[in-house]
DNA sequence: TATGAATGAGTATTCATTCAT
DNA sequence: GATGAATGAATACTCATTCAT
């Protein structure tokens, strides 16, 4: 048995998990640039322990982002069996935007679009990708949504729209304009 | 009397324009963290000069912002003047987008929807809203945009897809299919 | 509970030394305008390390300042106490100026004379300030010392003699010739 | 004729003057730190103007020191020629003190006691030197001053009095009461 | 294992000096 | 002669990363 297969202690556990909340709070505070020593002290944890589990800043930053994957991924079952498949379909869409807030990242895979995906996340990536792809399919099929659809240009949409509202704090009022714009685009022409 | 009021040594100018061009390449390949170094070094000239020309990198920053307004408005006024007002709308929506890669920050500067613009970009700021704004009228009295479109709307969505076209490098397919979705959504329903 | 209550490691107060230290040696040498880097090379440490310890370059000549003081006032009780009140007021005088090239901060404050002193120094001086004032006031009852001298003009004095003996590298000849006129104004007319 | 001997234009020799002035008024005001555009600034003229009439910033801070001592030169030999010689020393070197704030540099070349002049400062150093020293020899056969009081430790004095009372901005009281020790010390014991 | 002290390359900015205009 | 634009070495300070305790 390797060390790497070890499991962690219960100790090096929690501070995993509160390193990578803490560097969730600190990046959200702070931007991109925020620095590893702020999301120690927002840790309570000494900066030793972050590159215990993180090797360097990048694998911490990706650590997020694939967590924020699989937070995503576990809403999508539910979804996808869901009676309505237009209201999923354009709900699921509401509902990342409104949280895009703390979805920067996930906007920022969903619009790679499926090209560049980073090392170690390539598997939640492909499964939010599928789950999406389901959802699309059914809206279409129930004839709620247009079907030319492509995913690209639907995972550019909403990678679009998600960086935009983030970065620019679109408003509750603002955020349904603009999405009703958007989806009218998605629906089929009468 | 002041040194503002003097016109520029033609040396000198020609100085600035060739920072500003090297300031946008750089910041195109090294996003908004690229040191002046590099800056100086693609410009082909000493970092003091630079300085000589803006004060602050912060300066430096907002310049660009104002020179890739000022360009976009040098456009404006023969869109305006078209016969075909939904042509000239949706040709200027993706003209911008087109060059969205260059406008990354016209993005964020219509995204801001008019508020928080630095000193000095108010005045060009307010032009490519007003042109925007009459772009849009023009193409809903001629029933080429649906009339309940509204500007803050608009500049979202525009804002929007710039920053994606540009962060994510977009390809022209990628693109043209995506704006016609965003376009149909922009369309008046049949 | 803070970091600041706890106590600093060994090496790390070790560290903390040897950059005083060698801040004192090359700001003798190179003047208040010596750099960082001269400091951190003249201590055998890396940059970082005297920033980890003095936040700011001001805060380090504050630190040199401080430790001046105290040096100065760890000497002062003996020769409170000490049976020849002429002796002590006139040895404390040479003294100070004998190591006048490492004491041009404490001249300055001596010659601020309580003004201006920078937070967290206003105790040590103090103490220096009622020390000096009570040689003075013995060496005064003793008769060593004329009655009409001042607290003002003796520390304008005193600070004269360390600022121009510390810039001009005053030798020990010299500096005894000089102390010697300065002592025979301060003694009363026979 | 070789161009170094030509006489400065008149507009020349003006702005040179209109240098000095400035830079003296500047290192007043910013110390010896002052910037060369500060004092371009000052002046009113380009920064080229300046390195034209003064190769170096040193070489017009040096310039600055010879334009002092030429002026203190200009009072002497009315002095040397008094009749009171007790009251022409001790009122020369209060005249000194007195301006001490403007004579700055002067403390410096005088605490130089000899050693280490700068080039092209020796002659009127020398001149300075020769006078003072003439006043104290006539002041010491008047017996208003000790015999065995020697040429360096009254440079010293003279000049320890002047940097600090251009320090620390002495007021008229506390230069009077403290020049009134050193002269007492200069006195011969009754 | 956890800590945080140490490191030093990298950043923005200043300023003496040169030289084209 | 005068100007000020250009230069780039130098400075204070930051921060990702390593490693002794």
């Amino acid at each position: 048995m390797t060390e790497q297969d070890k499991p962690l202690r219960a100790d090096a556990r929690r501070n995993k998990a509160r390193v990578l909340e803490a560097a969730e709070v600190v990046l959200a505070r702070d931007g991109v640039t925020a620095s590893m020593r702020a999301v120690a002290q927002e840790a309570g944890v000494g900066l030793g322990t972050i590159y215990r589990h993180f090797p360097t800043r990048e694998a911490l930053h990706e650590a997020i982002l694939v967590g924020r994957m699989e937070r995503l991924v576990e809403d999508l079952p539910a979804l996808i069996e869901a009676a309505d498949a237009g209201a999923a379909f354009f709900g699921f869409f509401t509902d990342i935007v409104t949280n895009a807030s703390r979805m920067k990242a996930v906007a920022d895979a969903l619009a790679d679009a499926g090209v560049d995906v980073k090392a170690g996340m390539s598997e939640v990536g492909a499964a939010v990708r599928n789950a999406v792809e389901t959802l699309l399919v059914r809206a279409q099929w129930a004839g709620a949504v247009r079907a030319d659809l492509g995913m690209p240009e639907l995972l550019a949409l909403l990678g679009a729209v998600c960086l935009a509202a983030e970065r620019n704090q679109w408003g509750a009022e603002l955020r349904d304009r603009t999405l009703e714009v958007v989806f009218d685009g998605c629906r089929p022409r009468p």
